[in-house]
DNA sequence: TTTAATCCTTAGTAAACAACTATGTTTACT
DNA sequence: AGTAAACATAGTTGTTTACTAAGGATTAAA
């Protein structure tokens, strides 16, 4: 959907992780891709965009591994996709110049960059299951 | 974005331009194709799958044409894009089976879809060039 | 100081998809 | 009958996706 590949599925997946690791522990590639089932290898490249983007840092050599770069709740969800799968809900609408449909286009890409425009920390503390609206 | 392509865009054209033709009178490819500035072929090819969609109606044989099948204010533009570029919005968020991101993908998946199910009338209504609101 | 574990980088690949073009067939108006 | 339209299908070229493979670089631990 809107651009979104598995790659940046597997990108928010693990992040997600991330953000639920023990405080400045850093989490090696292994247990990401045991906890997430995406591949090591795939998710070496990844991460490796990841951390070229500035959303995480690592930490080479035995016992190394991955930490968010910034806290959850100043990491976007469209962030960690954009830099994965490119601009989202980008379209080139200006077919036959029509200015109402490009206009359509240009309000329906900031909607959808607005949807995905929320924290990484209130995923969990907007789709927790076995949440109630009281 | 979203999974939209060309072919989505170019059919959104289409059938906008479709919308604004005289009513009950077809209107042949090759005014659509001049309008929207698609490829003749190209064009013959989308208006092909809308027309099994059910979402236009063809006349064939010398001064045929398409209309819409239904009224403007009856087709979304979701219909549109999704017979032509499939599901929109569609992410097996099921990545090691996290219910938070399945719920999340699941939720993002629903907002994605309503904010396209605007009538293709309504695109004129709300995206008017020149619109003021006083 | 060696070893081993980890991150880092690049290359390759098979399959699917995108955005068309090309060619011919069928239908129906004149 | 002739012509102009829709209809159908195949082919083409390039890009993207989702990986795998193989090795290089770095550093903690033995």
């Amino acid at each position: 959907m809107a651009g979104i590949s598995s790659k940046g599925v597997y990108g928010l997946a693990a992040m997600h992780i991330l953000s639920h690791a023990p405080y400045e522990r850093a989490m090696q590639i292994k247990e990401i891709a045991a906890l997430s089932s995406i591949s090591h290898g795939y998710l070496e490249q990844i991460l490796s965009v990841l951390r070229r983007a500035g959303l995480v840092i690592s930490i080479r050599g035995a016992s190394g591994g991955y930490k968010l770069a910034r806290r959850a709740s100043e990491i976007t969800v469209l962030e960690i996709i954009e830099c994965l799968d490119g601009p989202l809900c980008q379209t080139e609408g200006n077919v036959g110049g029509s200015a109402i449909l490009e206009s359509f286009w240009h309000s329906a890409n900031a909607k959808v960059r607005e949807l995905f425009a929320l924290k990484l920390s209130e995923i969990d503390q907007t789709y927790q299951p076995y949440h109630y609206d009281i």
